[in-house]
This record gives C-alpha cells, structure tokens and sequence, in this order.
DNA sequence: TAGATTGTTAATCGATTAACAATC
DNA sequence: TAGATTGTTAATCGATTAACAATC
C-alpha cells in the first residue's frame, strides 16, 4: 500500500511519541481512545491509520504497546540507521548539526558542508567538509537523505548538486519554496517566516 | 470570513513570495494560471484562494501585481510591525535570532530569554535577558508572539507562561507537540525528527 | 456471560478541481 | 468584435468521523 499522504505519516511519529512516553511509564497495552485523547485526534482516526498500516490489537484488549512500537517503528524505517548531512554551517546548519535530542538512534547527521574555509573543521561531533566534497561524499557512503541551510541564492543550486549525486529526500530551511527536481526526490519546506506569518495571521484574526 | 485552515494561509504566503519576485523583476501584472504554476497550485485554486478573500483581478486582464501585494500583505497582517520573542538561547534559539533574511520589516525579533546567565547579553542583535524577565517583557511590550526554542522538559512551562503574560501566538521548536493552553492561542510545532522521520519514510517507500 | 473495544464499512465533511457564464 | 481570463458554481476527490457488527 503507496500513501501519498504527508500527513498520516506525522500521525504515525506522533503516535509513536505517545507510546514511548507510557511505555516508559510502565504501561503495556493502550487503547485507541486514549491513545487518540494523548495524541490530539479522534480513536476512529486512530484505528483507522492502524487498520491502513495492518496493525492488529486486540478485541477487547487494545494494543500491547511494545507490538504497536515495533510496528510503527518498521513503518518509520528506523530498523535501519539513516546517516543524514547538512548543507551550510551557518547558523541553522551549526544548530542542527548541535541537535542531540533525537529519540532513536535511527538518525545521524554525519557531515557539514560548507564553502566558507573558515567553518571546515574536523574537530567538532559533526566535521565540517568543504562544499566541494560534498557530492563524493553523498556518493561514497550512499547518503539518502539532506538537509539544507544555506543562504536563499543557493538553495536551488544545492538541491540540485545532492540530487544529482544520489539524495532522496530533502529538508529545505532555506526560505525558497524548492521545486523538486526529480520525481525521485521527496522534498519538505520549513520556512520560519511563512510559519510567523500564518502564527500572526491566526492571532490577529481572533482581536 | 474566518478560516480555521491553516493550508489556505500558508498558500497565501506562497503566492506573496511569488509576486514580490515578479515584481522585481517587473512585471505590473500576472494571470491565476501563471502564478499558480509558479506557486506549484493550479489556477483554480488560486481564484478560489482570492475570490473567498474577496481580492479581484480583471476579467481578461489578471491582477496588478500592486494591488494584489496590498491586499496579500493586508491579509498577513504585514501593515503593521509584529514583536517576536524567543524563549531559549542555544543552538537553535540564538540561529533563530541571527535569522536576518525576512524578506519584509513586518516581523521583528526583538529579545530572547534564557535561564543560564552566561547567555545572557545586551550586546547582540537581539538582547538575550533573563528567562525571569520574560513575564514582564511580554506585558510591557504587548508581545504576542513567541517562538520556544528551549528543550523538551521546559517546553510546556514555557508556553505556560508565555500564554499567561499575553502571548497568543506561539511557533514551538521543541521536540513535544504542545498543547494548547488555551482557545486563545495558537499553536505551530516545527519538529526536526519528526520532519526526518517523514522525508525517510517517503525515501524508503520508493526503494 | 456481559461489557468493552477493535476493525471496517458507510456517512459526512471539507478541500480541490473542473466547468462555464460573465465580461473586459 | 473575438479571444482570453476572471469569478463562481457544481462536481469530484480525499480525508475524517460515526456507527456498528464481530469478538475477546
């Protein structure tokens, strides 16, 4: 089964987040009407995504939480470790290079890239490679996944640069909307001033 | 009109970035299917988009660029100045605040906060102060958007608090999806892993 | 068993797209 | 005018919710 939808698939990390936090907890089993309730969405949705997904509970008996992780895990592809890298050490880069806080140990972000001789360095958790590099790289050690964070002018030309060298799937911070430049390449836009917009938009139309 | 979705004012956004670069480039006008192509939505859509916000273009003759900018930045709220403050000045805190390249003066950051004293500078861009100051702050500047950039055990407190001084409107960078505390403020979570986990998840499908 | 919860089908809701009359 | 584009209504599509039989 192919989902094109973005948005059942943030359900699924959210609802994984859920189990974590009452696995650890002590619970063992969860049922949909609570697991919705903790999640912010309906039981039927709950059910629903499972049912699409063939995940099974238990008439009568809800879900045994460690059966419902695997599951959701498998899913989320976190079986297998994805090595991730970021184009630009700039601010955002440098930060979420710094990020540690992730749940699983599925993600690592492996390497920076960077034109600025200055930002390259070795030293750091995450090295910082000159940009020339980069596409060897993504090439050498079979890298899927990107994150970009560079300044706007070159967002494009990066985009291009990771997919021609193998890249997948992309996370853009850059503040263009990229056009995806193959159908072989998921891409996601985060843009801090298009999320302050809708925020302002929301606030000022309750005043 | 009110709108409860939140697609339609990101799409908004959209179409504002497009003409604005049009504009620069000069054109005086553009047609629904030309912007829509360029915004990646059909011309439908962006009719649609307009006429429920009431926005007219001119039979056979598309929209002024001018016009349509006024109206588009009406709508964002961009007429007038929105204060923005950060909770938290770490990695991603302190990128958040070096962020320069909004594309208008609309949206300001203004000051961060931070319980550890070491952070705290009057020197930078943007002062970073006392996490204790924040309340104050809120309420002597009329604040009413925050962005929390703080880590996962402070998060909800956080909000909490923002919400208590005033704040309406709040972009969550934390790694928990925030509840609302309230009907009267709005909440977005821009979440690392979770955006990971879903560019993975669409990578691995393809495989 | 009786009661509660799943799994799935049907109903509803909402958003997007298509179509086309109006008209510049 | 003829042709092209808007603005809006109707049709379609997709996602969410409700309902309920199955069953533990």
């Amino acid at each position: 089964m192919i989902f094109k939808n973005r948005k059942i698939i943030l359900r699924i990390s959210q609802y994984k987040s859920t189990i974590i936090y009452y696995k650890q907890i002590g619970f063992t089993k969860i049922y949909s009407d609570f697991l919705g309730e903790k999640t912010g969405v309906t039981a039927s949705q709950v059910r629903k995504d499972f049912s699409l997904f063939g995940i099974k509970g238990n008439k009568r008996g809800g879900y045994f939480i460690d059966d419902l992780l695997t599951a959701l895990n498998k899913i989320l592809g976190k079986e297998d470790t994805q090595k991730v890298i970021i184009a630009g050490a700039g601010n955002i880069g440098s930060a979420l290079a710094g990020y540690k806080k992730f749940h699983s140990e599925s993600i690592k972000i492996v390497a920076c890239f960077d034109i600025d001789p200055v930002k390259t360095s070795k030293k750091g958790v995450v090295p910082v490679f000159p940009y020339s590099e980069m596409a060897d790289f993504i090439r050498d050690n079979a890298i899927e996944v990107g994150i970009v964070a560079v300044p706007e002018v070159f967002a494009q030309d990066v985009v291009n640069n990771m997919v021609k060298a193998g890249i997948r799937g992309i996370l853009n911070f850059a503040p263009v909307n990229i056009k995806e430049p193959s159908e072989d390449c998921y891409i996601n836009n985060v843009n801090l001033e298009i999320e302050l917009e809708n925020i302002i938009y929301f606030v000022k139309k309750k005043e």
